[in-house]
DNA sequence: AAAACATGTTTCCTATAGGATATTGGAAGA
DNA sequence: TCTTCCAATATCCTATAGGAAACATGTTTT
C-alpha cells in the first residue's frame, strides 16, 4: 500500500490540481492564438482533448468567466467572449485613467521602493522597442513571440505602478485590466510602431516619480494613457 | 443567418441551474451571519447541508474564492477567508477614493439620467436613517433587520453613481469593492449613528451633480469618503 | 415551396463512486 | 513528560454514469 516512493524532483506540475493545470492552458489558449469570439467551448470536447474528466474543465471555466474571457449562458454552455468594439474602448480607456492616474499618485508615496524596479523595466523596455523597431526596419513577417515579449515589459511597467501602491485592493483590479487590455492588444492591433513614443512617455512617468511629485505623475500617466487611447483610435480608423 | 431572435424582455429569472443557487445561498450566509474567519468550509457538509451533490458547492466555491470572501489551499479545501483588518482597512478606502471619485466625475456626463435615481435613493435613505434613529433613541436590541436596509440603501447610492458612469469595467469593479465594504461593516460595526451626517454629505455630491460641476461632485466624494474612513478610524479606536 | 412538427443526436447538468491526500488520535519509545 | 511514529478517519480531487435540455435534421402539412 504504502508505495509513497519520494519523487525528489520529479516534476508534478499538477501537484496544484488538475484544475489550475486546465485553467493555464485555457487562458494561454485564449491569450495566444486568435480565437474568433463566439466560438463554443464544449466541456467534453475540452476534457477530451486534454485527457481529463468534465469535473477540472468546468471549474478552470468558471474561473475563468469571473474574467470576462468566456461568457456563459445557462444550459447552453461557454463561448468565448466577445471582443471589445469601440464603445467599450472608450469606456476601458476611460477605467483605465481612473485607476492608473490613481494608483500613480499613491505610489508615489513608495516612491524609493519603486523607482529602482521602473527603471529596470523601462531599460528592458528600451532595448525590446529597438530590437522591434529593427525587426520591421528588415520587413519580414511580423516577429510575433517578439511583440509578445515587448508588450508583456511595456505592461509590467503598469503593473509596477499598481503595485508599487502596496494595496491589495487596487492590486486586485489591476489584474481585471490586464486581461482586458491584453484582448484589446489582439483586436486593435495598435502600439506595434509605438514603441519609442511608449518609452519617452514611460520614462516622463519615471522622472515625476522620481521628485517624488505625486501630482506630475498622475498627470504624466493621465497624458500617456491618452496619448494611448489616440493612437488606438488612429489604427481603429485606419483599419 | 439571421438568428436574432429576442426571447422576452431578456428576463429570465427562474432559469439559472442549481450552481448559481448554491452561490447566492453562501453568500449569503456569509453575508449576514456572522462567521469566524478561518472556519472550515467543507465541500462535502455543505452539499449533504444543501441536499444536492458536491459537484455544484464545488462551482459555487470557486466563483466565491474569485471574490475574495473564501480562500482555497490546493488539497486542503476552503476556508473563510481573514476579516479586514486596520492596515488593509486603510487601503480600502485609499482604493474606494480612487475608484469612487473618478467614477462620480464620469457620472457627472450623464447628470440628468442619474440624478432622478439618485434623488429618489437618497429619500429613502433620509426616512430608513430617521427609522434608525428612533429605533436608537428607544433603546432596547439593535434593529439588525433595519440596518441592514439602511445599508444596503446606503451603498445603493454609491452603486448608482457606478452605473451612471455607464462603464461596465468601473461596474465591474465596483462589485468587487462592495463585497468588501460589506465585510468591513460586519468587523467595524461603524455607520450606526452617522446616518444624518452621510444623508447630508450625499446631499452635497447630489447637489453638484443637479449642477453638472464634475469636478465639485468628485471633491464632494473626495470629502464624503474621507469623513466616512474618520468615522470608522474612531469605531476602531474605541473598540 | 415554406412553415411547422416530430425525432435523433449532441451537450450540458447533476449525482454517485473510488483513489489520493491531509488531519487526528493514540501508542511506543526516549 | 515529551517526542516520534503509525494507523484510522475524514476530506478533497478526479473519473464515470444517467437524466434533461437544446440543437440539428428530416418529414409532414398548408
Amino acid at each position: 500500500m504504502s508505495e509513497t516512493v519520494y519523487p525528489l524532483a520529479g516534476n508534478t506540475p499538477q501537484r496544484k490540481g488538475l484544475r489550475d493545470s486546465v485553467y493555464e492552458l485555457i487562458l494561454n489558449m485564449l491569450m495566444t492564438s486568435d480565437i474568433a469570439p463566439g466560438t463554443r467551448l464544449s466541456i467534453d470536447v475540452i476534457a477530451r482533448d486534454l485527457k481529463v474528466s468534465p469535473t477540472p474543465v468546468r471549474e478552470a471555466l468558471v474561473q475563468l468567466e469571473r474574467t470576462g474571457l468566456v461568457t456563459r449562458e445557462a444550459l447552453k454552455g461557454y463561448r468565448v467572449a466577445p471582443p471589445i468594439h469601440s464603445g467599450q474602448l472608450e469606456a476601458l480607456f476611460d477605467a483605465r485613467l481612473v485607476l492608473e492616474c490613481g494608483a500613480t499618485e499613491l505610489a508615489a508615496g513608495h516612491a524609493a521602493d519603486v523607482v529602482p524596479e521602473l527603471d529596470a523595466t523601462l531599460e528592458k523596455q528600451r532595448e525590446l522597442g529597438e530590437k522591434v523597431r529593427r525587426a520591421f526596419a528588415a520587413g519580414g513577417p511580423a516577429p510575433v513571440d517578439l511583440l509578445r515579449e515587448y508588450f508583456a515589459v511595456d505592461w509590467q511597467f503598469h503593473h509596477l505602478i499598481f503595485e508599487g501602491t502596496r494595496n491589495p485592493f487596487l492590486l486586485d483590479m489591476s489584474e481585471d485590466i490586464s486581461i482586458r487590455v491584453h484582448r484589446m492588444r489582439q483586436t486593435v492591433n495598435a502600439g506595434v510602431t509605438d514603441a519609442p513614443d511608449a518609452v519617452i512617455e514611460h520614462g516622463l512617468i519615471l522622472d515625476a516619480l522620481r521628485n517624488g511629485d505625486g501630482d506630475a505623475a498622475a498627470a504624466a500617466m493621465r497624458d500617456h494613457i491618452e496619448k494611448v487611447r489616440e493612437r488606438a483610435r488612429q489604427d481603429t480608423a485606419a483599419r
